[in-house]
DNA sequence: TTGTATGCGTTATCAT
DNA sequence: ATGATAACGCATACAA
């Protein structure tokens, strides 16, 4: 099979505990007290099996340790897309809080479809992880029941969902929409357009939206629906649709995006149209991204606090772990991010 | 310790070859087959057995079978960050190979200290991956050490290394500046400023631009370095700080930036402040995100294939493991994307 | 404080 | 085509 003249070494034997004990004059068990809690061995034989450590270079096999204590120190999370700011910046904080509490995290993205999302759960769950992180509050019956069947906490994060299958950290997207809808009616804006990506929360937020946006008074809401991950030429392409629709002529668009970046996108094409904004068009975005503020003029948002976000699904999966009673249900709070892009009344 | 009366039921066994065997009237042996090569068992008993995995609710533990096969089907992938883009879609890229290939990815941040890294390689190993990506070419002794012992393919990425550790696949970055600064003095530009992330390889890049743009013929070269992770909002600062360099107020200025973030908040400040670009004001980008065409105006900049990039580090890995031969370095090319932030001469 | 014995759930080897 | 048996490297219970 090998080729490569290189690769004729005899495969080199792993260095094991048993290996260090015989070097440091201990036994096996002995080395794993050492390195597992050092205060159960006395301080010559410690520094005599530290020395043996460094002196072979032993490295631990996780694997082993996993199979006898039936606990991986592994944490699994699913998200929809790393390349999302959004998603990347959550896994960020929530990554950092559980390795501060000594867990390794296996990552993979779902994409969109559920369908991928069960084949993902169970190749997760072969790792015997200690604990799974989800995205979103929808999964197939299947995954469900896998998921229930391994008796490991389960977080699902970003939404919020009175029947979780285990705890669940996220914030009520109909209810942020609600709040745009209304903070634009209550400034004045009569008539309105959502752009909106392919993300079933981001569906969610547009509905809410619009039926919140016309209860009020205001007129039938245009959407643009972008149907992809949302990008800064999506969100040009989608303003200049709603520009062409008739009913925007009229006046002052309120003009509400399901992301930052179709914001950002809007705002380019309005500029480049010479319509000011907000005097001519409003704009407001969503998640509050560190370049809202950097745009100009400086970009409305709808805030949340998707650092607070991780650490929460990462406190609720470790106290999970240890045991501890929690709160099934983490409400994460939002608001308003005013800058420059909407007028008030 | 448990407070949670609803955490006193007994652990749950979890359920093994053996019980599935035992449904389907075959040996644990059996049933490990029928996973694993499913040509080697009669079509008969294969139904029996699929139908017990699924009435069991099997599910196989990859931690077992690593121990026993010597071989975890887990790759690591160790990156400085994962919410800088242009690292966040070299790992997608990255992954979609590596899964397609049947493993599984452990994934890490390093931060940009060469100390984190080696920790994090260590925790990393433990988990006996069969194979490891680390970003760039520079790591400590130990961390060289280790890698070196543990006998597993490495493949350093990002960057060209005459001495991997292994094989690596990259680009050769002052290469890449050398292209711009010659770029920009072939276009009658005679002045110039650079803006530069705390990166490595912006840092080189930015060295080999100021080099070669001056011995062309160029003018000392400004340099603003942000001390941070690029952002639209550290662009605009820096194109301000270089606007007030004395220097600068001559003429048509060429702003060379270490990424496609920092060139668009060199762009927003410009047009903040009436600046044309690019009749007064060249700016060009690095690494040539999706969104540099979507700007305006259209951004030009330095463009990388990370998507080649991640499917040749994900290939290089591979055969590795397959004991393939490969070469040891892989050179991916780059291209001046040409749009309208420069004008040529 | 240290060691012995045992088992974790698979895969690999060798039989049948 | 199938099974018996022995590792794999570590942690846990128990003994000394």
């Amino acid at each position: 099979m090998t080729l490569d003249p290189r690769n004729t070494d005899p495969p080199r034997r792993r260095v094991t505990m048993e290996d260090v004990g015989k070097i440091a004059g201990v036994s096996q068990v002995t080395v794993s007290r050492a390195l597992s809690d050092p205060s159960k061995v006395s301080k010559a034989t410690l520094d005599r099996v530290r020395a043996a450590i460094k002196a072979t270079g032993f490295v631990p096999n996780a694997a082993a340790g996993a199979l006898a204590s039936r606990r991986s120190r592994l944490i699994s999370a699913l998200v929809p897309s790393i390349t999302n700011i959004v998603y990347s910046s959550f896994i960020q904080a929530f990554s950092e809080r559980i390795r501060a509490n000594g867990y390794q995290i296996l990552l993979s993205e779902t994409g969109f479809d559920h369908h991928d999302e069960e084949a993902t759960v169970l190749a997760h769950l072969s790792r015997q992880p200690d604990a799974i992180l989800l995205t979103g509050i929808h999964h197939s019956r299947e995954t469900r029941r896998m998921l229930l069947a391994s008796g490991i906490p389960v977080v699902e994060v970003w939404d919020i969902s009175d029947t979780p299958i285990d705890t669940c950290v996220g914030f009520d997207h109909a209810a942020a929409a609600r709040t745009v809808a209304e903070f634009a009616h209550d400034n004045g804006y009569r008539s309105a357009a959502t752009i909106t990506a392919a993300d079933s929360r981001a569906r969610q937020r547009q509905e809410s939206f619009a039926q919140h946006f016309e209860a009020a008074g205001g007129a039938p809401v245009v959407d643009v629906d972008i149907g992809g991950p949302a990008s800064i030429a999506s969100g040009r392409t989608a303003l200049t649709q709603i520009l062409a629709s008739p009913d925007m002529k009229s006046t002052r668009p309120f003009v509400f995006c399901s992301s930052d970046l179709l914001a950002h996108g809007a705002l380019i094409e309005a500029a480049k149209r010479g319509i000011a904004v907000p005097r001519e068009l409003a704009v407001m975005g969503f998640g509050d991204q560190d370049f809202a503020a950097a745009l100009e003029p400086p970009l409305t948002s709808l805030r949340v606090d998707r650092e607070l976000l991780g650490h929460r699904a990462a406190d609720a999966l470790i106290a999970r772990i240890d045991g501890h009673p929690i709160t099934d249900v983490t409400r994460i709070s939002f608001e308003i991010a005013l800058r420059d892009t909407v007028q008030l009344a």
